[in-house]
DNA sequence: AGCCGCTATACATACGTATTCAAGTCGCTA
DNA sequence: TAGCGACTTGAATACGTATGTATAGCGGCT
């Protein structure tokens, strides 16, 4: 009934050639003649073979799998950053055009994760995602690199970072955002979003914003900042606590969306109507939209930049050319500001 | 440099015994001695050894890996349904106590998708997400039971449906959500949702709807039902559309959250206020809460859900125990109703 | 002493593929 | 016609693990 799995011999008996020359007919090597490669094809066909993944894995010492590994703080929860979540659909298709698998991975599951796939050859390369405290990690991915693993993150390029990394223009999203707001007539524009060292991204929004400002004449104020993590609750505390501060401010640019909607939710619940105080929000999550008013942004390409990450992956597994990506971002003007 | 990576040999060099006998030391056999193990563990541990996933995979015709996979409509926008992507998280995480790995996919991206995981031995099994229409499917479902392959779906159980089946209590939704709209007063309650034969949990909803409708009184009407797929623009259009019949309304149930927010974007456009016209989703998607107001909804319980598909293969895959599982349902009331 | 049974380990092998090396065929030239 | 290269194919082998079978050690019994 249950009969046994078609193999390379299988194919080799019905195409009367012996089985390297199936090996060779099925990986393209141009020494296979188009006659034989023609009857080999139709042999596999016809007995559904597929190859053996384990097998040539074992044989070519290359998963050609990808692993995509999501570190984020927070305990249990399991809770994925949407922005994250919207690149996995085109990843998967990204490498399925490379003929690479993904597979998926969270952090916390093994202390080892960072050598995990490379060290069972598991995957030939790692995606890393993750907001969060490089300097934590910063251990791990020198280990990373002592090894030889090949890898790319997607956060911020540029000084000292470790490995390849795929960004998006984060400076420049900060300071069209804070522009925009500007335009609109703002001039006491808050930012939420923690601007430490151990989050390259959001300091990079902030330089933005910065820029911004002094290129209009205004002196930032530092009542106006209140850090927050990408996380509804955090923008939530964040507005209220602007709000408690006293201090006056018509605008808010939010270093994520998720804390973005966080604030406008406070300001409602506050009596404060949102596009009066204008808020505008960075990632351009597909909650971005769903929210009400629906919420100014800058976008991020999510589709780009999951494209970017598997090529620039793949290209250093498979050339050793390693390059840094940095991808454009725009505004999305909605009905926040 | 580059030291080649260590194998079971060089493990069983360093601890002085066999190779066979560091493979049953770390696979948990009980005839190797406490001591000899200390001794293969520690060795492993100096080494940084890790089993080798190919090697190992081919010797017990096994991955050791489960197929995650997305199969929904819609072409090349690769966004994928955010019930399903808040499920992702915990599923890693129970493959992962299971010491399985969860490889990644979305449809059309071969049109073999439905055997080319089992075929290649990349997976032991597969776990199928999609809403859409069950009927399209059904001629390559049956090619997978065909061939003895494991599998689970997402969706609904019972009459005829090929395979394992994990699901909400769907109709049990529908009849709560429906309740509680009637208790809170409102007699006029449209559906907004697909309830043909291809969509079994909508229509299974549908049934609970029309049976609390049926509890109170209240005969259905049909012009207060417009089909909807779970996408916000198509939410939108049905309430839209509601509105545009001329029959009075004074409560929404829609099947799904994403319809269900589009639904209050479009009432809210022509001047309706939500909580006067009450709106229930169904599934309560992470960003059910960040809508204003808050989306009232069913939950499904996205943990649990995903606990239930990976056990549930699992079971099928090593013991052969299949059987469907319901899980149940509760309502969320939030600010929209 | 001789034998049995039990435990802990070693030996040998198979999983299915990809690749190296050798060999065969053919056409062509000297 | 011998010989040489280009082009195809086949034979042999290695990848690293897991497991069936055999063996060594050892205590207890008659």
């Amino acid at each position: 009934m249950t009969q046994r799995r078609p193999t390379s011999f299988d194919i080799a008996a019905l195409a009367g050639v012996s089985q390297p020359t199936v090996s060779r007919a099925l990986s393209g090597n141009p020494s296979v003649s188009d006659e034989t490669r023609k009857r080999v094809l139709e042999a596999a066909e016809q007995l559904h073979y597929k190859v053996d993944k384990n097998a040539s894995g074992l044989r070519r010492q290359r998963a050609k799998t990808l692993a995509l590994l999501f570190f984020e703080e927070g305990p249990e929860t399991a809770v994925l950053n949407p922005f994250y979540l919207s690149l996995v659909g085109s990843m998967v298709r990204r490498c399925a055009e490379h003929g690479y698998d993904l597979l998926i991975s969270i952090q916390q599951l093994s202390s080892d994760w960072h050598v995990d796939y490379e060290d069972s050859r598991k995957a030939d390369g790692i995606i890393l995602l993750g907001y969060g405290d490089y300097l934590e990690y910063r251990p791990k991915l020198e280990q990373l690199v002592a090894r030889g693993a090949h890898f790319v993150r997607w956060g911020t390029g540029g000084d000292g970072q470790l490995g390849m990394t795929v960004s998006s223009d984060n400076e420049r999203g900060g300071f069209e955002a804070a522009t925009h707001l500007l335009q609109r007539g703002r001039r006491r524009i808050a930012f939420i979003g923690t601007a430490g060292p151990g989050f390259p991204e959001v300091q990079e929004r902030w330089h933005g914003y910065r820029r911004a400002l002094r290129a209009a004449g205004i002196a930032p104020d530092e009542r106006l900042q209140v850090d927050a993590a990408p996380d509804e609750g955090d923008g939530r505390a964040a507005a209220e606590q602007l709000l408690a501060r006293g201090v006056d401010f018509d605008a808010i640019f939010a270093a994520s969306d998720v804390a973005a909607i966080g604030a406008m939710h406070a300001l409602q619940q506050a009596g404060r109507s949102v596009p009066e105080i204008a808020v505008v929000g960075f990632d351009d999550i597909p909650a971005a939209c769903l929210a009400s008013p629906p919420l100014t942004t800058v976008t991020q390409d999510a589709h780009a930049a999951a494209e970017a990450l598997v090529d620039a992956l793949i290209e250093a597994i498979e050339i050793g050319k390693t390059a840094d990506r940095v991808l454009p971002v725009r505004l999305t003007v909605r009905g926040s500001s």
